[in-house]
This record gives structure tokens, sequence and C-alpha cells, in this order.
DNA sequence: CCTTAATTTCAGTAATTACTGAAATTACCG
DNA sequence: CGGTAATTTCAGTAATTACTGAAATTAAGG
């Protein structure tokens, strides 16, 4: 890893070792974390460098990356090697996070327990379990709607979301009186 | 995995599947699956014949469920067996969730962040790194202060957010006009 | 205490996942 | 269309993670 400031290979390394953790391999951590600091969008032969990885590592790396819509490629007139980078506003990048995130680690959990829930329909025997299985879809079902309202929101009132901090009760507290509560699940 | 009905067969196997982009393994996926739907709490040897696993596979994966307190251990009198299960509220256990996630996927980064921004004040070289790094630090420093704030809700309060549904922006509204704003961060 | 049931540990092995280099493919340029 | 730079694929291998059975440890009951 050379040509790097000790401080940012620490952050590098540091997104390698958490890449495990957040589902990503140790080398698509590494290779977005230099691309996320770089100034400029970079080229598979410039983080083979870099990151002291091999080519072909790297190219996979990037396939994974696009797969979580985490980088974008382009190319640059005269040059025909494609080159990197990450969106440049964070906010877009935690939203695109939470779609994928949902996408793979929500919806197929979603989508099983209904059909479970509908296969064992007709089972009395199963009352409990299915119980049990209802209570965990219905709150996934929650979970999964707020995300959609999140993401159908506008960059500013994200940021207005966001900046809410401890001021989730008052919200509530407010909700509360002027009742525009939303019914209950069907 | 006998005497289990093929439906929830398929909700064991799926969590076994799921458990690794959970950042859990199968085994633990599939034991924490049959602990929800249970009954009754179950000690080792049951989780052992109902999964066929072996028995230390099963200690160890309780040891990482419990190390998720994500499961509760309790013993039954006359029997020197240790039995386990889960909590009965589905909010309860989404809330522990919540907070082990974040011990283990946010706050770390959040620590190695800070302290790579300060290690790195000092080098005027380093500006746009250093304006990246704080960018991902306050939006991550913002989704913890959430956290926060969301487990520090009562239970009632959670359930009434989490039905809020397509709301939030009609909430947004709201917060706009009465200009209870909190400060920008500092 | 001693016995024995229950659990945990751990070294060895199996299974999975990650990585590499060489070959194949793609796509840009004249 | 070639020619060549760039990228991707993939079979082989390395590294990591998961699992097992036997031995060690713990702890309950006499």
């Amino acid at each position: 890893m050379k040509n790097l400031d000790p401080s940012i290979q620490a952050f590098i390394l540091h997104f390698g070792e958490m890449g495990s953790r957040w589902g990503i391999n140790r080398t698509v951590g590494q290779i977005y974390a230099l691309l996320y600091i770089a100034e400029a969008p970079l080229n598979a032969e410039q983080i083979t460098d870099q990151l002291g990885l091999s080519r072909s590592n790297v190219s996979m790396g990037l396939k994974e990356l696009q797969s979580w819509r985490l980088v974008q490629s382009q190319h640059i007139p005269g040059d025909r090697k494609e080159y990197f980078s990450t969106p440049e506003d964070v906010l877009d990048i935690a939203t695109t996070l939470l779609e994928e995130k949902r996408k793979r680690e929500l919806d197929p959990t979603l989508s099983l327990l209904r059909q479970t829930l509908i296969d064992s329909s007709a089972k009395p025997e199963l009352q409990h379990a299915q119980s049990r299985l209802t209570d965990m879809c219905n709150l996934m079902e929650q979970v999964s709607d707020w995300s959609d309202d999140l993401l159908k929101l506008s960059r500013s009132d994200l940021q207005l979301l966001l900046r809410f901090g401890n001021k989730v009760p008052r919200l509530l507290e407010m909700k509360d009186k002027l009742n525009i509560l939303p019914k209950k699940r069907s």
C-alpha cells in the first residue's frame, strides 16, 4: 500500500477489516475506502498498485461494488481505461446502502414468511408457530414500509429528519395530539 | 431435521441460509429460528436432535446467540439442563438487534474515523480526504444519535413510530411549521 | 466430597470463501 | 477489419471459517 499517508492507510485497512462484518470482503472494503477518499476517479490499475492486490481481484471487487451500486464508472476522453468513483454526497451513498441492504437482507425473508404463513394456514397444530411468524412478518413489513418512505423523501427532507436527533419523542407527542395516525395495518 | 412440519422446516432452513448475509452462520441462524417458533424453552440436546447438528456445535451456536443477547437461558426445577428461549415480544428482539448491530458495525468505524481525523488534522495535503472523512463521520454520528433516541423510547412510543408508515413527510411538514428544529450539529 | 450429568473447549478436519495468474474476451483505435 | 490495450473469466490454490468428536471442565444432587 504505497504512497498513502499512514492515517489514510489506517482508514483503508479498517474498512477492509469491517468488510466481513458488513457483508463484503476485505478487498472490496479496501477498494471502496480508497475510492471514497480519492480526489479523482481511479482506474483498476491504479487501485491494484495502491492496494497491492492482483488485477483480477480488483476487477471482481469493482464488479461487486457495482452490483451494490456503490461505485460509478466513467470514461475519460482519449483514454480507453475505465475510471471509478463514489458519489460525492454521503446521503446518496446511505440511501443506496439502505435500498440494497433491504433488497438483500430483508425482502427475501419477508417473502418467505408470507409464503410460509400461506402454506401453514390450514394446519391448526401449528397455531403457535403461525402466531410467531405473523409477529415477525408484521414487524418486518413495518420496517420495510418505513424504509420505503425514507427512500421517497427529498434530500432536504432527509437531512431534516436526520438532524432530529433527540427530538423524536417530542415529535411523537405532536403526532398524538393532531390525531393523524394511520389506521392499523390490515 | 425430524418431527418438524415442512413449512417450519422451510423457515428454519431459510434462516440458516440468510444467516451468512446477516453476519451469523448457518447453524446459528437455524438454532435461532427453532427457538423463535418453539412453544417452550428448549435444551441443547433437543436442539441437537431437531436440527441434526453436533452437540458441540449447538453449544457454540448458543454461546454466539447469547453474545448477541438474542436468547435467554433458564433452569427448570428438578432438571439440571439449561433451557433456552427467545423474547416473546418481537419489538424487544428488534431493539436488541439494533443495539448489537450498532455496537459491532457502526461504533468501531465511528471511533476510527474520529481518531483518523485527529491524526491527520495537521496535514494540509490531506485536505480532501479529511473533508470526505468528516462527511462520513457526521452522517454516522447522526445515525448513531437517531438510534440512541429510538432505543430510549418506550415500547408504546416505538409502536407508534413504527406505525407511521407513509406519514413521514406529513410529520416533517409539521415539524417545519412549529419551528422546534434542533440546532445544526456542532 | 464424590458421582455423574451437562456443558465447554479445542485440536483436527471439512467446507466455504477469497485470491491469483493465465487464458479468453471485449472494445477501442487507426 | 486487424492490432492492441483493457477487462473479465475461471480453474487452481490459499486462507478463512465452520463443524466434529474426544477430552476437560463445570456444577448439581446425593
